[in-house]
DNA sequence: GTCTTTCTTGAGTGATCACTCAAGTATATA
DNA sequence: TATATACTTGAGTGATCACTCAAGAAAGAC
């Protein structure tokens, strides 16, 4: 049989992922994912089919490790403490493109257009809430959070408040960390 | 003299900053502005002279009445009764073009590539909180809030807040009036 | 009415967009 | 080695981008 792709798929994907979280859908042009990629047109759309399917491939990927990332850490620290260490850990990462979710900012570029990867991006932050909520819900259960709490209600919260923080760390005139270990204070207290 | 032109520039820039503030820098076409505000590109080009000059014209607006608002509001309810309002007063109306905020799309689509109007949404921003920081410190000056906390800190983590809450109520899958509910009461703790 | 000045019009600019495809190249099987 | 089967290449597609400009239309000054 024939030659096999002289690339690693997946190590493609992963800088697709990081050039579109730090500059967005329509700030990525076909000749910015060639070069970083190091692929000509015609390889390109063999390998992927187009800019929105790889975009796709992408959010899949960032999502999927979020989701993994946060149930590992809630597997050594416990359900309350991963929610407290959240915050400083998604600002923290220098390695990472950007600070602000890439969930979010593909939502917010391409929602008024009704566009289907904002569509995408939306049902993975829902995933997102639903994962908090399981662990304010076991914290619950686990006697470290009020009763009488909504576990829903408290993660709806909690997404907003790291997207808001998230966002927040991308600017050089605010203290994110502040910003972050206020969030978990509030956790503190619940 | 000559003829005068024959539409208002201002209401002309409110409608610009209503089509940017929902579809975004990348998201609106020239096409797009001249079909909405009915001008071809020779006038379009006479009275604003480009689109980046037009988009910071809205940016501007946008950023002073956000203030004036606020500040406004703080007049008529008092400084720590109006940063309680605000959350739920950003997402309610319902004649807003978007519920996110238009400064944080600017900055979180522009940012990357170091353009002019996204350092401009950050000055905008910077400004914002300065403004929450003052009716953060006059409600302490005034005894409502505890006189160990720090105002500059306050507003960073309620801005922050106030970013996800507009966010998050973009979602169809949020219950937006909770979080602003919760966010009040935060403040309310303080 | 006439002139002057500005506004309006819309076809047209080069650049860039996402994407295509035919030709060339490399490799696993036979 | 011969053949079959991909993968790689890069010039080229039409569409759309922000933007220009010359010509025509309109309105105050006289």
């Amino acid at each position: 049989m024939p030659r096999k792709p002289a690339y690693d798929r997946d190590a493609l994907i992963a800088k697709a992922r990081d050039i579109f979280w730090r500059q967005g859908w329509a700030g990525t042009s076909l000749k910015d994912l060639e070069r970083e990629l190091g692929l000509k047109p015609g390889s390109f759309y063999a390998a992927f089919g187009s800019k929105d399917a790889l975009y796709a491939l992408t959010l899949e990927r960032y999502a999927q490790d979020g989701v993994a990332r946060l149930m590992a850490l809630a597997e050594e620290l416990g359900p309350l403490e991963a929610l407290k260490a959240q915050p400083r850990i998604v600002i923290d990462s220098a390695q990472m493109p950007a600070r602000a979710c890439m969930l979010a900012k593909t939502y917010a570029e391409l929602q008024s257009k009704d566009h289907e990867l904002a569509e995408k991006a939306s049902r993975h932050m829902a995933d997102m809430k639903v994962c908090f909520a399981t662990l304010f819900r076991r914290a619950q259960e686990a006697g470290e959070i009020g009763a009488d709490l909504n576990p829903d209600r408290l993660a709806a919260r909690y997404q907003s408040d790291l997207l808001g923080l998230r966002l927040s760390a991308e600017r050089s005139d605010v203290n994110a960390l502040e910003i972050a270990a206020d969030i978990a204070a509030d956790i503190d207290r619940l």
